[in-house]
DNA sequence: AGCACA
């Protein structure tokens, strides 16, 4: 009689057991994968921790350029709760993915980061610390090449293709002032709203948002029914947009698509 | 697809 019961205990304590074998439990990491292979690694740094910052305190993000660790990348949080929020809402976010229709993906990392393992204070008495807590980007958007490490250990551009130059590849630019350095064209005067150019195509305006809603004064996104390709960002001062747009004119949201981010005429 | 950092 009693040995129906036992018969479902033990099927619910398999299937338990294998849910628990077969899930990453969460992570303060994130493993993101299926990333554009040629993004160059300070740069895909950069953007991932622009992007993931969004969500928490981002400690360091880890890319690779190994044979086996290209594509791919960590990006630490402080917290693991934020990880969880990063990896619900930016699960296919078309950033460096090989194409707008082979996104990247995104799961806990399967072990912790040497970044967390320091802030626990592994390693106090035990030998040196793999490194002097790795101060990810620094303190923010607003130092584009400011990094430190002159060369994290695996540049091997050698074997790995040809160097191809990141920007080579991007000829469409026809907007105004787009290149940073490039000298500025007919720049239009600072006002609060700023025309995007250049976007993919199947770009949203939450993912715009997501970008932009980082920066103080953010009002909102409005793409342009009928036309693809732009769209504009409204800020509450020009000051506040001016900033936006210094950090976000050129950020890749695809590998050979660079945003263009100037004043809107008014 | 591929789970590392020193």
């Amino acid at each position: 009689m009693a040995r129906q019961f036992l018969n479902e205990r033990d099927l619910f304590r398999r299937k338990t057991s294998l849910t628990a074998m077969t899930t990453i439990p969460p992570n303060q990491s994130l493993y993101v994968r299926n990333l554009d292979e040629h993004v160059h690694k300070e740069e895909l740094r950069r953007s991932l921790y622009y992007l993931f910052s969004q969500h928490g305190q981002v400690i360091d993000v880890v890319a690779l350029k190994s044979m086996k660790m290209r594509g791919q990348a960590f990006v630490v949080f402080r917290e693991i709760a934020s990880a969880t929020s990063a990896m619900r809402s930016l699960q296919g976010f078309p950033l460096y993915s090989k194409s707008l229709e082979d996104p990247v993906s995104i799961a806990y990392a399967k072990s912790k980061s040497n970044a967390v393992k320091i802030r626990e204070g592994a390693y106090l008495g035990a030998g040196k610390p793999p490194s002097a807590a790795a101060p990810a980007i620094a303190a923010g958007p607003a130092t584009p090449s400011g990094t430190k490490r002159p060369h994290d250990g695996d540049e091997e551009d050698g074997d790995a293709k040809r160097v191809r130059n990141e920007d080579g590849t991007e000829e469409q630019g026809e907007t105004a002032g787009d290149e940073e350095g490039a000298g500025p064209t007919t720049e239009n005067p600072p006002n609060r709203i700023l025309f995007l150019s250049n976007l993919p195509t199947s770009v949203s305006e939450d993912m715009l948002a997501m970008l932009f809603q980082q920066y103080a004064g953010f009002k909102e996104v409005r793409l342009v029914p009928g036309k693809t390709g732009i769209a504009f960002v409204e800020y509450e001062t020009d000051i506040q947009a001016d900033t936006a747009k210094t950090v976000l004119n050129g950020f890749k949201l695809a590998p050979t698509v660079s945003m263009g981010v100037e004043f809107a005429k008014i």
